[in-house]
DNA sequence: GCGTCATATCGCATATCGACGATAAACGAA
DNA sequence: TTCGTTTATCGTCGATATGCGATATGACGC
């Protein structure tokens, strides 16, 4: 016999929380993105110029981390003047701290 | 102007950090298998044949996604007879919880 | 207007993911 | 050994992710 716990019933909203990890867990699911979260949560840019220059890949492919980051509600771009300035979203990082801690 | 902090240089390896995060992340970046984990950390179940019953997946998916938290680490599958017993790497989730919250 | 700079999007190639059914492998029981 | 139960793996498929260069967009200065 297993080691196991009779079942519990799965806590109200339990899938709710698990599609949202998800989410953001897959916004963070490679280290392009990782890198540029951290770097933005720094300070140390936000302007996409300076973003390339951080990862060996080309602006294009940046643009679409960023892309991901923002659809997830992680970062967010402000126009400003002919660039476009990110920063990060910090009740998104707050949610997703609390759902990792909540497991 | 945008308004940005003089650049940092990247902290003493970052770098590695961010490929764990990611590995990490990506592991959970899919509903069934946060799903999995939540389960398996309230230790409800730990038999396939049950974490299929918790899913509207085939046995054949569901045994990929263990495959994929296995291989993060997060999980441990020991052989219990005709059966698999898995349960969660406590170290691994730590690991994860400490990466987030250094976010 | 025109050109320039910064960013976003498009189009395409390749790789990986996520799902399934079918089958293989391992084990206990008869 | 043979059968049934349980899990893992295989082969396949469509969908998505990742990367790039090329091009479109948008804002500014002239």
């Amino acid at each position: 016999m297993p080691p196991c716990t009779p079942p519990t019933p799965p806590p109200e909203g339990e899938a709710e929380a698990n599609i949202e990890l998800a989410r953001l867990a897959k916004a963070l699911s490679h280290p392009a993105r990782v890198t540029i979260l951290r770097a933005l949560l720094r300070r140390d840019t936000c302007v996409m110029g300076s973003i390339v220059d951080l990862l060996p890949l080309a602006q294009s492919t940046v643009s679409q981390h960023l892309k991901q980051l923002k659809q997830a509600g992680l970062i967010r771009g402000e126009i400003d003047g002919p660039r476009v300035c990110y920063c990060v979203e910090p009740e998104a990082i707050e949610r997703l701290k609390a759902l990792i801690q909540a497991l």
